[in-house]
DNA sequence: CAGTAATCCTAATGTCTTTAGGTTTAAATC
DNA sequence: GATTTAAACCTAAAGACATTAGGATTACTG
């Protein structure tokens, strides 16, 4: 086949192709033939447009983490909703193509936040977080949300209404009671998961400091 | 080749090997041909053991965490240390083989767990912790752990030993002050988010209990 | 207008997972 | 103890995949 007049394949147009298969029937089901199918266009051809497969696979985890909407900042004293609101919403661009979750862990969107987090570091600053658990704060939060994020992705279609699965009133009674005792979903232990973490370092920190300097 | 006197394959040596391989060439590298090879045997022969690739696979993960020492329990006066323990304990047996870290997302130790959730509720309640927040913690305290391990293991090894790497004191000032505060180690700054997270959750129910009740 | 580079293709290589079917021996049954 | 059954290995092969080599045609570039 002839160079054609335009462009067959674009790398964002790939991009899209392949986070729709993901999105339709998971992340095996990606290979080569299977994308250039939905392209109408040949496996090999894609090597023009991308190193290699790895390429692609990274190409889509950026793709799903920059839809992360950014918050706009609150007053200083509200920080941690700044905070809380962030995770939310990355939280959400990671649900929306969850299949692809994984892919996060391999290809680190972590370079891609460096001015995030100096963004962020500022913010800290500037409503009076002490600068020694600027790191931690920031650190923490990644783990966390991309952790429990990816976690939660991952999590089989069945297990994902209930929160803990298997369990059986009879051989796991205590566990059962906190089943029923507990009055939120999956989104709300997420946020109270983040909230509790920013509520406790602050608090944390500054018994530390309490204790650090009475003890001069 | 006839059938061996002795089996020449059992699945413990098989999961063993196959952690070997994992341990030393990393997850891609573990093969059928390759783990046959390992154990004098042809590839095949593996599918007398396992029903398929992802059984070994599933094998690995819960042999992988099976390795978790469970703490002796505290006083109910240091219910949060357990959980810290019990944490960190995780991390270790997981960092152990950070090479197969990936897997714990796919074959989830879950199930394999139920039991220890609930030995772990019935400690919070005798421990007087209110039952209202026992899912929240079990919950979180999962994602949290298994999240944050699985995350810290992907880790590329260049960026291990920055917390954030890439961080260019002129183009992130701030994010690089920050650094330069911060006094904790990676395994530090996991206790403190496990530490910070339980502070968190209680003080911030009991915040709320006393928000609701003074609303009567 | 000549030369270079882009963009697609077909063909092929080597690897992988998995199935089919055969061979020998161990275990179970009569 | 003889016979049957099932276990545990094997070779061969199918089908899929990532990737490379090399070729054709057209678009850009000077």
């Amino acid at each position: 086949m002839p160079r054609p007049r335009q462009p067959l394949i674009s790398r964002a147009g790939a991009v899209t192709a392949a986070i729709e298969i993901i999105d339709a029937e998971g992340l095996d089901a990606l290979s080569l033939p299977r994308l250039a199918r939905h392209l109408n266009v040949r496996a090999p051809s894609l090597y023009h447009h991308f190193a290699d497969k790895s390429e692609i696979l990274g190409a889509v985890a950026t793709a799903v983490v920059a839809k992360t909407v950014i918050p706009r900042k609150p007053g200083p004293d509200r920080w941690m909703d700044w905070f809380v609101q962030l995770s939310l919403n990355l939280r959400r661009a990671v649900l929306r193509h969850r299949n692809a979750a994984p892919l996060l862990l391999q290809y680190s969107p972590r370079d891609m936040l460096t001015d995030l987090y100096e963004e962020a570091a500022r913010f800290l600053r500037d409503s009076g977080v002490p600068v020694e658990v600027h790191v931690q704060i920031l650190d923490s939060m990644e783990t966390l949300t991309l952790g429990a994020v990816i976690a939660e992705a991952a999590r089989p279609a069945a297990a994902r209404r209930a929160i803990f699965p298997n369990v059986d009133a009879s051989r796991q009674p205590t566990l059962a009671k906190a089943l029923e005792a507990n009055r939120f979903t999956a989104t709300q232990l997420y946020e109270e998961m983040i909230r509790s973490f920013l509520y406790g370092v602050v608090h944390h920190a500054e018994q530390r400091r309490a204790a650090e300097s009475s003890a001069l």
